[in-house]
DNA sequence: AATACTTTGTTATATTATTGACAAACTTAT
DNA sequence: ATAAGTTTGTCAATAATATAACAAAGTATT
């Protein structure tokens, strides 16, 4: 019963939450729960939680609530956790290999199969289990394996170059740390821009507003 | 000539976006600039940079336009990047070991003096030449070095815990890159969570739905 | 099986955010 | 000094988002 409105992206920035929540009911044992009982341990109006689940389907029941599994694995479905999107990394240095080891691209429906640098003397060097090759190899191997990602951990001046070379390699997603703000211009391609020291400026604004 | 209305959180997230560009501008050795210019560069309408801008103050002058080292200055001041907040870091895995290393704490007005681990073979280990110290140690050194804010680089069943121990030691901000959701029901702490997971996941939602 | 209770899906209302419009104030050129 | 051209600050209009309200559809209990 799936609708095919336009989602609103105020909806979607919440759907990641409902799957942690959700992950972590499962593993309390719980297996039914009302949109009260989740606003009351999520912070959102139950109206607001209703409304956003009601965007996809209703996989509520009336009296009853919702059944906890089935509505992680909806909405596991919906985020596309079980895809297997491959994705390469740029940018090996501190960032770089931290977001490679760290982030758990599995279970979230990535598969990163590989990590360039523009620095000869990382080439070679493993990063979770994956070689760094030089970034001069970049056109080769997604010629050969067809990315659909890029994961960009580069400083701000290197990023419109690379970005405009992924681009016509096929690349349809930036997942983007570098300091540079990818332009949504670019029809049919993804954008998700992290900018962490934006958020360490506004964690600034708030101590110095509390 | 500030304003002391509460502003909303849309406006106080564009604030670091207006710093980034006034500093690129500044690059160029731009030294003046129309809400109208800014606009088709930022990609916001000008109206709406009119409107962010003047809720600190009339920083423009008509048939000018703005200053952009003053510009820049001001929003500097706003938000606080010239303050010398101490912070304080714990979970040095790979995650936590890059942040430290990644980040331009000073240039953003903060100060990082301390890294912990519970890991107790980390102990010593330099991170941006500063000591990994054993979580057992946090006590004696917040009460010895006040850090306002403490970088969480954690696993989130370490989180709750962790929290509730430095809320009563004095830290005011938290900046989260654990998995776990701090409530915003602490009174008088400011909270910025970073969540990078949700934001692959955001990411995996708009390429299916190219 | 009937009644009381719960809880959804959905529509209506309220709130918040963005865009548009324009007079007032300044700049620049003559 | 004057006139023409910019551009802000602000108010008004529109659009987007969140909350509240409630009938319809279920569950649980007797």
């Amino acid at each position: 019963m799936a609708k095919n409105n336009i989602v609103s992206v105020s909806v979607i920035k919440r759907l990641p939450r409902y799957y942690r929540f959700l992950g972590e009911l499962k593993k309390s044992g719980i297996v039914r729960i009302s949109s009260g009982e989740l606003s009351k341990r999520m912070g959102f109006t139950a109206s607001q939680i209703r409304q956003d689940l009601n965007c996809f389907g209703g996989f509520g029941q009336q009296g009853y609530g919702y059944n906890v599994d089935q509505l992680y694995r909806e909405i596991g479905k919906i985020l596309g956790v079980d895809n297997d999107i491959k994705a390469i990394l740029i940018g090996a240095g501190n960032l770089g290999k931290a977001i490679a080891t760290h982030m758990s691209f599995e279970q979230r429906g990535f598969n990163l199969i590989g990590i360039f640098d523009k620095n000869e003397a990382l080439a070679g060097q493993l990063v979770r289990n994956i070689p760094v090759r030089h970034v001069s190899g970049m056109y080769n191997f997604c010629r050969d394996n067809s990315p659909a990602v890029a994961v960009l951990c580069i400083p701000s001046e290197s990023a419109k170059e690379i970005i405009d070379e992924l681009i016509p390699l096929g690349i349809k997603g930036f997942w983007n740390f570098s300091h540079y703000d990818i332009a949504n211009n670019y029809p049919d391609v993804a954008v998700e821009n992290v900018h962490l020291s934006d958020s360490l400026m506004m964690l600034s604004y708030r101590i110095n507003n509390l």
